[in-house]
RNA sequence: GGUGAAGUGGGUGAGUGGCUGAAACCACCGGUUUGCUAAACCGACGUACUCUGCAAGGGGUACCGCGGGUUCGAAUCCCGCCUUCACCGCCA
């Protein structure tokens, strides 16, 4: 969430930055409510204290008075305490409701885009911020989509999926599962080579972890909820690797932290059903390796920018037509300050498809989890950073379409060392 | 799942009602000494909120697993919860 010095001492810029993703006046009343609901719980917590300093005293002469033995001193001053008990909890259970209040309020604020975030309100005012340099691949007429080629192939089969579990949890076999299974481990180690840390967390989150980066409240419905024990699937590997350093202070020599893991990652993703969620364009449950890194704010593009070669560079390797986009204020998710998306070409349906997607959150998240940082006498927010490298689902659907040849399906050759075959057929 | 024990600062650990934000030791940091390193000695050494000050700083409040309660006063007493450890049961 936002700090709430950010909107004490510079409201505008909040105002200006929460305009660029299209907050009418109505919305954006809540920073002004913030703004003095955090005045009037500072003059009571001032009032607060100065009673319970009161308090303390009373209650020390208190007991120098019985230590004397002069009892009646004593007891004249217990109604005084008695008094002054009941006028501060007044005070307390006021200035309580006020910082419930804040609180409510400021997980309805977005982060604030940064300054390089273009304006708009739909997926079509994105910007491209890196275009494919090349001409797109072109498929000869008969091409088949991946999910032909998986029935084709026996690569996944979506049908098996329902009967063990219900729509959009494909089952992988024979050398589509070993393609799966190739493509984490390339991921992965190349992730390990650029110097991230592997990790293998919980698959599932208690609803503290899954508030620290953000995907709780906002974000419930998105998350499959095992009720009986109050927790959480994943989403992405972000949740549960971010909250490694929940309520931490480290030291400004550790940083940047890099950290990666693969998990599995479940969405529930009510909605649209159709053409463009056919195959796995759109899965309940799918792979993913993801990178986070935990920055100074200072470096925390520099980082952001490390992230971006790292996930160009597996999609270089991997031979698959790409674009970079910026997104726009209206498409970029609510902790985000800004977010640069990787499509793929996916030749056969002849439309780009999202594989990742890679975002500086800067104090955002890590305020809502108080990761913090020290550096010399100096405590402060730490930035974090995500991305994914890769999503497996929708790489696979490229991958299939467009090294589809009349011998088979083509392994690139950075993969082949994974798969132990070259070709599909 | 059952029974028992325990949860104090970065670590070990003292503290059973006011003099304790918390002894001591270790680690870390600053300094003295030193050819270098080590040792020794001295000093500093939690976090959050808040008030005050241009600042350096100073004041107040809260926090000894978490939440409630008793009391003028709670790390210390009472209740609930969580976690860890041990043993038993079950188990990939």
């Amino acid at each position: 969430m936002l700090q709430l010095d950010v909107i004490r001492n510079e409201k505008d810029r909040v105002v200006e930055g929460l305009k660029k993703r299209n907050w009418g006046p109505e919305q954006l009343a809540l920073v002004d409510e913030v703004f003095h609901l955090d005045i009037q719980r500072r003059a009571l917590k001032t009032e607060m204290d100065q009673s319970l300093a009161e308090q303390n005293r009373l209650s020390s002469e208190i007991g120098a008075f019985f230590k004397q033995g002069k009892k009646e001193e004593a007891e004249g001053l217990r109604a005084q305490v008695a008094a002054l008990k009941e006028s501060g909890a007044e005070l307390k259970n006021r200035h309580d409701e006020a910082e419930t209040a804040i609180r409510d309020l400021l997980f309805q604020i977005p982060n604030l885009p940064h300054a390089s975030v273009p304006y708009g309100k739909t997926p079509e005012d994105n910007e491209v911020y890196r275009a494919w340099p090349h001409p797109l691949p072109e498929l000869p007429a008969d091409a088949l989509p991946h999910w032909e080629l998986a029935s084709k192939y026996q690569i996944f089969d979506l049908e098996l999926g329902v009967k063990l579990t219900g729509s959009g949890f494909p089952v992988f076999r024979g050398k589509g599962a070993k393609l799966e299974r190739a493509l984490i481990g390339f991921f992965l180690d190349q992730a390990a080579d650029a110097g991230y840390e592997e990790i293998m967390p919980p698959l599932l989150v208690n609803e503290e972890t899954a508030r620290a980066t953000g995907q709780l409240p906002d974000k419930e419905a998105q998350m499959y909820y095992v009720e009986r024990d109050n927790l959480y699937l994943i989403p992405t590997a972000e949740v549960p690797v971010t909250n490694i350093y929940r309520d931490t202070i480290l030291d400004a020599s550790e940083l940047p932290l890099k950290l990666t893991g693969y998990t599995p990652c479940f969405r529930r993703e009510a909605g649209s059903y159709g053409a463009h969620v056919r195959g796995l364009n759109r899965v309940h449950q799918f792979d993913k390796v993801e990178i986070v890194q935990i920055a100074h704010p200072d470096k925390s593009y520099e980082a952001l920018s490390g992230m971006l070669a790292h996930v160009s560079s597996l999609l270089d390797q991997l031979e698959l037509p790409y674009r970079i986009l910026r997104l726009c204020g209206g498409d970029m998710g609510f902790t985000s300050a800004l977010t640069f998306d990787f499509e793929v070409y996916s030749a056969a349906q002849k439309r780009w498809l999202e594989v990742s997607s890679v975002s500086n959150f800067e104090t955002f998240q890590s305020n809502r989890m108080k990761l913090r940082f020290r550096e010399g006498k100096d405590i402060q927010l730490a930035h974090t950073l995500n991305g994914s490298a890769l999503a497996l689902a929708r790489i696979v659907a490229a991958l299939l379409e467009n090294n589809q040849t009349p011998d088979g399906i083509v392994i690139p050759k950075a993969l082949q060392p994974y798969t132990r075959f070259e070709i599909i057929r």
